[in-house]
DNA sequence: TATAGTTGTCTATATCAATAGACAAATTTT
DNA sequence: AAAATTTGTCTATTGATATAGACAACTATA
């Protein structure tokens, strides 16, 4: 891969160590280290990044605690982690089937629920009053008992009275909506970006702090175009990756 | 906007400045800061950050150092930057027509070239031979002088031998192809993910060590669906979001 | 012209991050 | 059994990070 032994950075905000777990991480995801295979020892991952065996030690133990590697004394450390998952998005992206073949169980997890006046950013979006009273979700995305996505929905208040309710029973976007008489509905718009991922985040995802998010903010629509949904999700960048497909 | 006071990480191995840097030039983004308007007081911002007040002018600091924040003693500390561009991705995504309308001047720069063999994943992409010639070609996107993306892309060195050439005289992937007898092609599939910039990354992108990349792995193919062109490419995550478009 | 509000600079202190070296403990190889 | 390899633990030192407080310099406003 391109770079792997490019040098690191110093004095800029974020530790060394951190870097090279990141690097790690990365490498790991490439393939470069097979799984249930052993690291290069402490020294040589020291030599190759041109920092300190101690250094390397603190990427590992991140590492370790996060369950991506495993260290046994005499022998070696060793990769635990499998592939990323890869997430789907299209015209037809839903949560459940997006991820069929490569979970056995997967499901949306509600946290927390509330009603709220549309910001500006989720008025335009659902094409209501600013300041009309919308829901407002927070769910998790689960599959295998992994939390692989974080998300904040909104829908119109008026119309979707009541969906939290839906939401909690069935576990499913999708489900809740054919309550409402919509047994269909396609993806409008995505946009992507990715940052560090806050705390709330961090809690939710099970991230180590300095994680990165892919968020992607979209709206889906109704076959006759009308917007019914706004959502942000996020995503732990070092465990999904997002696979573009035709809208 | 979701979160904005949400509370910053202690001892994640990314210092709390740049956090806060983070937070701030995603603020930005988002547009709860005006262009050209000031910044709330440090004082405040330490308040609701829940750090010192030294600990946010480390932040503004460096954002000041990136062109982004300029202080001004007795005044108040001003947004200079402007929004993040919108980079479109689908089926017919071209470098040069996406930005049209964002950007008044945009081209591809040609950093080096070289040939080598295919590795497994590059092999498997084109659909040649592993260890067969390629053609590897590293670039920098270039909109109003900013750097805005950066690239590796390889091509099958048998049928497009010369077209590092091309690309250094057209500056456009499009015009290249056109030379090989190509007069469209398409989109086969994306793969986006996202990781902390590397050394050549941060260089190449005019980026602050800790800044984080968008990474899109795509393939593109004739229209008859024969694969020319594997890239992997890196978009600055504070200066561009990826727009999806249909396939 | 005061006064309040804001950024700039300085000193001091405590903790985290990184380097350095030495040796123990466990495992594998010779 | 001995040697080599690898992870684990300890001490010590240096520089970066973060907090705290005080005051100077500058700007806008009452």
């Amino acid at each position: 891969m391109v770079g792997l032994a490019s040098s690191i950075e110093r004095r800029n905000g974020v530790s060394l160590w951190r870097q090279i777990a990141d690097r790690i991480l990365q490498a790991i995801a490439n393939g470069d280290f097979a799984e249930n295979a052993a690291l290069p020892p402490e020294i040589a991952l020291a030599e190759r990044y041109g920092v300190n065996r101690h250094t390397v030690r603190s990427a590992i133990a991140a590492l370790t605690q996060e369950g991506v590697l495993k260290a046994e004394q005499g022998r070696g450390t060793f990769v635990m982690s499998r592939k990323r998952l890869s997430y789907p998005i299209g015209a037809r992206t839903r949560f459940s089937t997006g991820l069929q073949g490569q979970t056995s169980e997967r499901h949306i997890a509600l946290l927390s629920s509330s009603t709220e006046p549309a910001s500006r950013r989720v008025a335009e979006a659902l094409d209501i009053a600013r300041g009309a009273a919308v829901i407002r979700l927070e769910t998790r995305g689960e599959a295998d008992g992994h939390a692989v996505s974080r998300a904040t929905t909104w829908f119109d208040a008026k119309r979707f009275a009541g969906i939290e309710t839906a939401m909690a029973e069935t576990g499913s976007i999708t489900a809740s909506l054919k309550r409402f008489g919509i047994n269909d509905y396609l993806r409008h718009s995505t946009v992507l970006s990715a940052r560090h991922a806050d705390a709330d985040d961090l809690a939710a995802l099970d991230l180590q702090p300095g994680a990165i998010v892919l968020v992607t903010i979209a709206v889906n629509v109704t076959l006759d175009g009308e917007p019914i949904q706004f959502a942000e999700s996020r995503f732990p960048a070092e465990r999904v990756e997002l696979k573009l497909s035709a809208l």
